[in-house]
DNA sequence: CGCCCTTTCTACCGAGTGGTAGAGAAGAAT
DNA sequence: ATTCTTCTCTACCACTCGGTAGAAAGGGCG
């Protein structure tokens, strides 16, 4: 019975889909399992079906971001690891792991602002690794003398978690600050982008410059940066 | 009962207060009027009797909460012409409008995430003149050469924005990246606020030093000598 | 066919929501 | 004292919420 297994993965896939929009746009508790359930082309009883209550479904959307990221971390350990750009590659990695579907941004958003002390274990035990490795990496650089020596690692990373998260999160509403009246939406977004990883950058980095065109010992010239520069990621 | 005339206006401002509270932690439609008006002592229809609907106590909680913003306004517009320390003074008297009543970062990041369409007219009322002082500014010191020529002066301050803003608000889960084993959490929040103001001049200035000398009284080298090294704060 | 199992549905429930009607209490003004 | 205004209350309303009961649909399989 693969045919029905599949479907009934599917029609639960969608409904996590669907909750994950609704719930990022409205609130946990602004979403009704009425809307989500219309979203998807059922009845509520039959969401009901899927997920047990409310607070399951809202469960099930956390843990399907989480697996999502989940899939991301080991890539970032690898680039954090490797010989050069580390910084670039981790912060784009991350970066667009929430630009790929803002709805992770926001959704991450309003669950701190509503259950901050059930997100905290999430947090130690999902971002906490993440921010070791950053911390570790900026205090090498600090030894090396490739950092600023008066970094705060700890309070460094989290502003930078702060800056992607809520960037994307915010996006749509930030650019009604920026003149926009020749550029596209997606322009205004590069143009964040860009002047975010080199905010980060120039934070962080006593000699940005450099620190953008190869770090360690003088080996293979990465092209020169733009947005994206490591992975072969799909340009919209 | 002593009843002064001034007792309809002071139950307002208690409703207002309680509501801010409340909306801030809970959101706009998880946080009922009963509740609001139980936080007040009160019953609901008296709550009621001061605002007409739920959505106009919202309107009274958001214009509060810009009646005090257009207060400090002034302060940050003349700090922004005096003549100097110019940044580090609107920066941190727009940082203290936010850490006096957290509330505030967080009330905003609720409307910005249930109502963006909405709160795109008060952003371009209310701080659009804030980021047009910030981005001459900005303009004006890479000119003269102390500034950065490659920033994107728009985008860097929504992300200063965002910093601030955010920053407060999910300030408390935040620190769960930090290692809390030994510092307490004001000091905490002091180190947060302090690499924050760094990030942000570091990020601008070609010398942050230097740009930070100017406000300081003349000398006192950085002398933190250890990685971890705490600057002496300035005033804060 | 009958049986089983998964899935969806209609109909309904109690609880809680924002909001209203209208009585009453307490001063202030006449 | 009487009226008027301001404010608070109890009782109630229609509605939506999350959740349940149970019937029906339908495919696979003996």
């Amino acid at each position: 019975m693969p045919a029905e297994r599949t479907k009934g993965a599917d029609i639960t896939q969608q409904i996590l889909t669907h909750a994950t929009r609704l719930f990022a746009a409205r609130g946990f508790v602004g979403a009704s399992l009425r809307d989500i359930a219309k979203a998807v082309g059922i009845r509520k009883p039959s969401l009901l079906y899927h997920f047990n209550s409310k607070d399951d479904l809202r469960r099930g959307v956390l843990e399907k971001m989480l697996a999502h990221w989940n899939e991301v971390v080991p890539r970032l350990l690898k680039a954090a690891t490797s010989g050069h750009e580390q910084f670039q590659a981790v912060a784009t990695e991350t970066l667009e792991f929430f630009r790929a579907d803002p709805d992770r941004a926001r959704l991450l958003l309003r669950e701190l602002l509503d259950r901050p002390e059930e997100m905290e274990p999430l947090i130690e035990s999902h971002v906490q690794p993440w921010t070791k490795i950053i911390c570790d990496y900026i205090r090498k650089g600090q030894q090396q003398g490739r950092v600023h020596p008066d970094i705060d690692p700890e309070a460094y990373v989290v502003h930078m978690i702060n800056l992607m998260v809520c960037g994307v999160a915010l996006h749509d509403s930030m650019i009604a600050l920026m003149p926009a009246g020749d550029d596209g939406r997606e322009q205004l977004a590069a143009r964040t982008m860009t002047e975010l990883l080199r905010f980060a950058r120039a934070g962080l980095f006593i000699d940005p410059a450099a620190a953008r065109e190869g770090i360690e010992a003088p080996g293979p010239l990465p092209e020169p940066a733009s947005v994206s520069g490591k992975e072969p990621s799909p340009e919209r």
